[in-house]
DNA sequence: TTAAGCAAGTTAAACGATTACGTAATCGAT
DNA sequence: ATCGATTACGTAATCGTTTAACTTGCTTAA
């Protein structure tokens, strides 16, 4: 036990050479001689020398790592989407040999911002954001240099930064536009706060411009939002069925929502799609498995991460960033909580 | 854009003094007067200066960072246990202003080695790991003296590491006595490869123990161990009902396979509980929500993240391990899926 | 014979902080 | 007037690397 990490000038002091030698058979920056080479390759055997990343890191101003943020809630933790989102991230990564730092701003605001400001003073060579909170002009002068891509949300402030998001206005359109031509409509919607970063908003105008195409009134009663954990996500599905219990299909708009509305409507006795069309955001596993299986929206978050990674690579090459924002389309899975509607 | 970060030398020469100075008025390490650190306070805010964190640890060889190691696999990525264990050591880290890195290393032992190796090398103050790699024997070597905790699963050779586990064997054989006692003789357990460090061979003993206890043969085709994926939970539960259709009880030692193995119930026909009792490790919140809500066993990852933090820091300071294994206690949350048995 | 050229290293200055040690100025006591 | 203590700060070594600039000893061409 204890002792001392070895460092390249125990290496040099044991290969009989100068520290710039190890340093240039190590990085093969400079030819060395054979002899030599072999010497110095024998001494970082034999004392197991690997490099010491900080000081590396502090000489060369750049680390070989990013740092990814994302805002899982308490009440979130088995989230799916940042899951796979970071194993993206991950899976990009490796190839280019870089590691990343994961930081959970669990959707504060002041997290937020520490924790960016500590990956920065890291010397991180990027960083990939979801953000919470919604003005990111400041954030220029606190990141200097770095790259920065936003993923999922784009704050404001950031308009030439690179974006990778997915179209969920289009994908909620195209879910109740479907259910519309399949004869619902009374549609209801189960949304998390909407005044939040995270992009409610827009399945909230799939939903509306859903409607108003098909020239359908929009009843604001049938809009429920509400804080966002399993409990909650019972009792918004019991505002909005108490409220009018010929709702024929709901879009809920989270996971965290939907196993909260689904208690809610298995006791009612409500049957689904008979009574009831469900729709979820989010491809969970289980979500297949389930009696009967659900209709659900898939994103992509694994390729958005692999695409942001793929992002930053080439801004940290060219340099240039034009704020392009890239967006994935969803895809929508249909299962066994939809039917037609039949009048009852 | 592209101003480059200020460093210390900047304060001190916009506030006319030396970097010394500036230094121990950030730090607070040495007396100086209040004019002088009135000015050096007006440089530090005027430039927006914070401290090199890299910089800093090459010097104080510490970085306030440790190193959280978990397996997730690709086919596990919304993983409750490793989520909510992440939680319990950034909320047990945050008072200590600390941060984690996370590395996933895939369940790959290779991963595994060059993360460690990685991490230890950026001088990580800490290491808590969930092993892949079953013997560790190597791993002394490579951290040098860096206090590392090993949490869910103890590989070899670090019998005088601390370890902080979870009871799976005690768990699994109360869930499986309380069930002969309500009257099962045919119990069936699927199993994710026994061959692995992951505690399944605790679950299994469990088990067995529990059916010797009662003197009920142990019947080798109703331990049923496979892939670790859901069609593999599917195609498991297949060949153990195959095989036996009497059978009035399942354990199914992962959520995993759970999901491929309800599919398969449910397609089969069997009613949950009345023709067959159905126990899950690890209590997702969809199986609560699932028709019938399932009995689990609850671990309690959170608290076993912030036990392995509070270790660590004891560690850090005292520097003394004595091997010590911290065991908590999993819960059995008995819901729908349990009935007595009644003779069919 | 000698200067230029080359091969294969070495030396030392960064990177941005901390911190042991040194020192100039002031004051009180003798 | 001089010494010693004290106050308030500066100088420079250090952490472990990289890398520009320099050295040393040969070879070779004029």
């Amino acid at each position: 036990m204890g002792k001392k990490a070895p460092n390249i000038k125990d290496v040099a002091i044991l290969a009989n050479v100068s520290i710039a030698t190890v340093s240039h058979v190590v990085n093969g920056t400079r030819f060395v001689s054979e002899e030599t080479t072999a010497i110095v390759r024998n001494a970082i055997r034999e004392l197991d020398y690997r490099p010491n990343l900080t000081a590396l890191s502090l000489r060369k101003r750049k680390s070989k790592i990013i740092g990814l943020l994302i805002p899982i809630l308490q009440d979130d933790t088995s989230n799916i989407f940042f899951s796979r989102l970071s194993l993206g991230v991950e899976d990009e990564l490796k190839p280019n040999n870089m590691f990343f730092f994961l930081g959970n701003t669990q959707d504060d605001v002041d997290s937020e911002i520490s924790l960016i400001k500590n990956l920065v003073d890291r010397q991180l060579d990027g960083l990939i954001i979801t953000p919470c909170l919604k003005d990111h002009r400041f954030v220029r002068d606190i990141v200097w240099d770095i790259p920065v891509v936003y993923v999922d949300r784009k704050p404001l402030g950031v308009e030439n930064a690179n974006c990778v998001m997915s179209d969920s206005e289009t994908a909620c359109w195209n879910a109740i536009s479907e259910q519309i031509n399949m004869g619902h409509r009374k549609i209801g919607i189960i949304c998390a706060p909407i005044d939040t970063t995270a992009n409610i908003k827009e399945r909230l105008n799939g939903y509306l411009r859903a409607l108003q195409e098909h020239h359908i009134d929009i009843n604001q009663k049938l809009i429920i939002e509400g804080e966002y954990n399993v409990l909650a996500g019972y009792k918004l599905a019991e505002r909005l069925l108490e409220y009018d219990q010929t709702v024929t299909s709901i879009m809920i708009t989270n996971n965290i929502h939907a196993l909260g509305a689904l208690q809610y409507i298995k006791e009612k006795g409500l049957r689904i799609p008979e009574d009831i069309n469900i729709t979820i955001f989010d491809d969970y596993d289980w979500t297949r498995v389930y009696s009967p299986s659900l209709t659900v929206i898939r994103q992509n978050p694994y390729e958005m991460g692999r695409k942001a990674v793929k992002i930053l690579m080439k801004q940290k090459v060219d340099g240039s960033v034009i704020g392009k924002t890239y967006i994935m389309s969803p895809e929508l899975i249909k299962r066994n909580s939809w039917c037609a509607f039949k009048s009852r």
